[in-house]
DNA sequence: AATGAATGAGAGTTCATTCAT
DNA sequence: AATGAATGAACTCTCATTCAT
């Protein structure tokens, strides 16, 4: 009916567009509403025709960056490759995302920080985490059913991948400068798959 | 000597203390002074006789986490061990660590968010990853220079142990139903070790 | 054109208006940016949307008082009379604006004893004082020039007479029982223009 | 009785000279306490001791700085010289006093806008502005006595004369460069005895 | 749909004053 | 007599949110 298209929809990734690079910069708490409307061009009072609250339109960066990152990962399963080559593509996925959302770090450990206090954040958080596992644990399993890896537990050696993707990716956040995410995710994950690769 | 004691350094503790509880409880800036100052038992102004401000304070809670983890760790090094054995402590110091402080790792996290804009909180992190990294080198370095190892690469290997401890811990914070820290931090560490350690 | 008119100058002027009144009644000092808001009937924060700071607000009113002051005695320029004359209009000005704005007193000699700390007000008071000595200046010149006065030392007569408005309104300030601004600069002026000694 | 002199008053004088210096740097309301007791090297609570309030202080200050001007002036009056005379040696009294306390010049402008709010603050400048008044009437009315002044309103002479010590030091204080002081007093008051307009 | 002027709760911070020692 | 740690009222200023236009 409407002779134009509804802009309700480009107007909230435009605002969680602006609001994501906002926070990122400033933090949650330093940056203002007004900083947000500055960046999108839009008035401050437009921003809540599309969003609540602050905390709401938090909550939507937290889900636009995390629902990003499944679809990449979703992707992965198609591909019918070997066990190990399965986890090394992983790799290059969290790695290239990781390098693609470098300046999401920030906002990431934030929301890590508001999930022991905000349980929506959780809940996300913890959706991410499950597929994020049942992806590695899909491939996992898949290795061992094959004989390509040894008989030890699908579980642990999933979590041990997403420790290394994850721990490699903070440690870089100590110090960037002794950590290259890239290159340390997949020496590491080397390291474990040599001591998981069934003796030939 | 002085009529009055000195009551400076207790209340520097004092204050510390109840600001790493609020500070967990609530988050930096959704923490205010005045909650501080109740925690305390305190009036509000006495805060300010022992930090000028409450990034100072923030920065001082900083010291005092990351003060008390090098405690712990540093005692490691007196002991003369296997190379293996040595990851193996270490690990347990992290676990033990970790389950003595789970309270402090929301707090941690948002450290890390802070460390991306504050100058002052990056450096102490970096000072604490190193002596982290320093830590794991030596004793793997040895186990290379024994034998017990494989001549891998230290610091990637370092690097790896240090992603795990981290990343497990970040996992835990992700879905602590299905991370138990000190259960996949040792499981993760035998994987690696497995691929580690020189074939007999 | 604009669906709103612009309020922004008459907020502006409202807000210098009702932060002089309560300036004058409690002093710089003791006047709370609430209580100026309380005056002006509008919000405390609105005051930030058009006064960056107390300090700021408190430069406006300096340059409100002293901008009054100039347009008023400006208008004496064009009259063209004799020189004693000229002094007298000029007291006449002196003493209605003082009347004017007798309340306004306190205020003047707060920014004296602030222009002695702040730059920015030493400034203000400097060029009100040029544009008054000017004034006086061409007055007397003028005097000098056609004969009327004895071929005295202009600035030194321009101090004398602005020295005899300033400082009756300061004895005035020392105790107004005693002392009527109005009446006494006049009959000072006049016994400035007629000579005190009589003559041998 | 007691074997020590009694300090209090000495304590008094020592607090109101720092109070003065601290006050004269800062102003009323920056100067703290604590920078009060800083200056003069006792403890903050001993300032309490002395002085009920730091309005008490104030207020001593302002007694201390007003009773020091009289006690020079009072020295005038013994003085046995023709009223011309007289009023020259005043106005190098003013002169020297403005110049030997030339840094109180500020305070004494906070004074001047305090009176309007505060009563005690008024009646001391009041009876400053009395005595002073009756140094010059007399003085004054002695010169017109002996014909040496024409017979002239003594009240409106004294007033005239005190418009333009006070007047020009006002001046100086709005611009320093342009104004001094000792040479202002003493060409207004000459223009004052000698009259301004030329014999016709 | 879009705006931004207006708001006021609440933040961090200061400091005159008290009082146990 | 002397102290300074402790206090909390009161300050300036910020900002998420509202709403008349």
């Amino acid at each position: 009916m409407s002779p134009r298209p509804d802009v309700s929809e480009e107007r909230q990734e435009q605002i969680v567009q602006a609001a994501t690079e906002v926070f990122t910069k400033k933090g949650f708490n330093n940056a203002s509403m007004s900083d947000i409307a500055n960046e999108t061009g839009l008035g401050k009072g437009t921003l809540y025709l599309y969003y609540r609250s602050k905390d709401d339109l938090i909550i939507a960066v937290l889900d636009h960056i995390f629902q990003r990152d499944f679809l990449e990962i979703d992707e992965l399963a198609i591909a019918q490759i070997s066990a190990a080559e399965g986890i090394r593509r992983f790799a290059d996925i969290v790695t290239a995302d990781a390098s693609a959302m470098r300046q999401l770090i920030p906002i990431t450990y934030e929301f890590l920080s508001l999930a022991f206090r905000n349980p929506v954040v959780q809940q996300t958080l913890q959706q991410y985490f499950q597929r994020y596992m049942n992806m590695l644990l899909s491939i996992i399993r898949h290795g061992i059913q094959t004989g390509e890896f040894r008989p030890v537990n699908a579980e642990e050696v999933a979590i041990a991948v997403g420790a290394i993707f994850e721990g490699t990716i903070l440690l870089s956040a100590y110090d960037e400068s002794k950590v290259d995410v890239s290159h340390h995710i997949h020496s590491s994950i080397e390291l474990l798959l040599d001591g998981l690769l069934a003796p030939i």
